[in-house]
DNA sequence: ATAAAAATTTAGACTCACCTAAATTTTTAT
DNA sequence: ATAAAAATTTAGGTGAGTCTAAATTTTTAT
């Protein structure tokens, strides 16, 4: 039914609405999307044509159930393909993001579930971003930042919020990876850098735009 | 590179040709393709401009060099994905083929080897048909038709030349997949049908339609 | 050899997803 | 409150890949 872009819309949408909570602008889909303001506008009275926004002229756009449903299901594919590409075929967490980006649009519903079924229904794709099921639910991961845990905390790894593969690459040499077991040593004022233990390793140094970036949950 | 409407015209034109062995007509490339003879002239013109086909008008197509190195990688893309589809998700051989069609265009060679390394390097896919190297060769599987071997033979099944859907079915049905052992118990003159013993199972009886698409081998 | 039939190409048009330039609406700052 | 700035939409246009109808070339049959 949605074509490649239409998709490719509907999934940005969820993303920079926080989960389709707010409106988003024309101008912040130009610019995610790589196109024009007047370009987005052309798709954003399509999409409401098939009824998978909602928009109304200068006052931005919402996804309808609908589209929240379309969207979502784009993002199961994208990270259940990620989950394969890393656990299986042995990709980093790095470089699985811009092939996922083209196998998410394969529509087979059989597919994915198989593909759902063969790597043991994860929860989580490599970054830590959760899965939508199959009914087309999101689970909700509330996790806090790195950046917010206080001196002497021990905590859990759980993703990151950031995906540039730099940033990926950079934690990946820091041992930060989802599962990572890591105390907080100390916090410096002036920048609240940290000094943190990561698993068994020595100390390692991390900035706050790092720390403000890892999503994490406290050990029990 | 090729888009992926000029991937599928390459690959059709490699299948149609024989291998790439002789020319198409624009007649036979607008019937498979579902289009009309002159939507496919434009896109022939457009081929020749990227030196993907040998065009002349009025005189068919022929794939270069060049064009041919792409419909391989197709061909390789498909048939890897059907044998993933199958071996690890656990689709039957019939239901494969048209979700290999779009699987077929993501183009990432690292994604495409890597599926290679995991399936354990396999040379033919769930229907028998050879998979083309890494390296753009396509293997050479040259097997008889089981409507050409006599009564009283022994022959290895390999493969089929025919992939609708309702053969697929029938054949498995029949116990008739690449790799089962069939002996030929007699033929019937008046129609080409034959009685097969298929593995160890009780004999069963196959129309010469059916042997002329049933690829095999004598066995050692 | 030539006329009819078949195959193919050309001409002109459509949709999709994008573009630029100009017009309009909303927001911001004074 | 209003003018300037910013955001957005409208108007008209583009290339990819398709279409129909008409023109042209090749093939087939007599």
């Amino acid at each position: 039914m949605a074509s490649l872009a239409e998709e490719n819309y509907l999934k940005l949408i969820y993303h920079l609405s926080g989960s389709g909570a707010d409106e988003v602008s024309t101008n912040a889909l130009a610019e995610q999307t790589q196109t024009r303001a007047a370009s987005v506008t052309d798709m954003l009275r399509k999409l409401a044509e098939k009824n998978l926004v909602h928009y109304k002229k200068y006052q931005g756009v919402r996804l309808t159930a609908e589209g929240q449903e379309v969207a979502l299901q784009v993002i199961r594919r994208h990270r259940l393909w990620e989950v394969f590409m890393v656990q299986k075929l042995g990709f980093r967490w790095d470089e699985v993001h811009p092939i996922a980006e083209e196998l998410e649009h394969i529509a087979s519903e059989e597919l994915i579930n198989r593909l759902d079924a063969f790597l043991d229904f994860p929860v989580s794709d490599p970054h830590g971003d959760p899965i939508p099921t199959a009914a087309g639910k999101m689970p909700s991961a509330e996790y806090e930042k790195l950046c917010e845990v206080t001196a002497g905390k021990q905590v859990t790894m759980m993703g990151v919020s950031e995906h540039a593969a730099s940033f990926l690459q950079f934690l990946s040499k820091a041992g930060l990876i989802p599962g990572s077991v890591v105390s907080v040593l100390e916090i410096n004022d002036f920048d609240r850098s940290m000094l943190l233990k990561i698993n068994e390793s020595g100390p390692s140094f991390v900035s706050y735009e790092v720390a403000r970036n890892i999503l994490i949950k406290f050990s029990v």
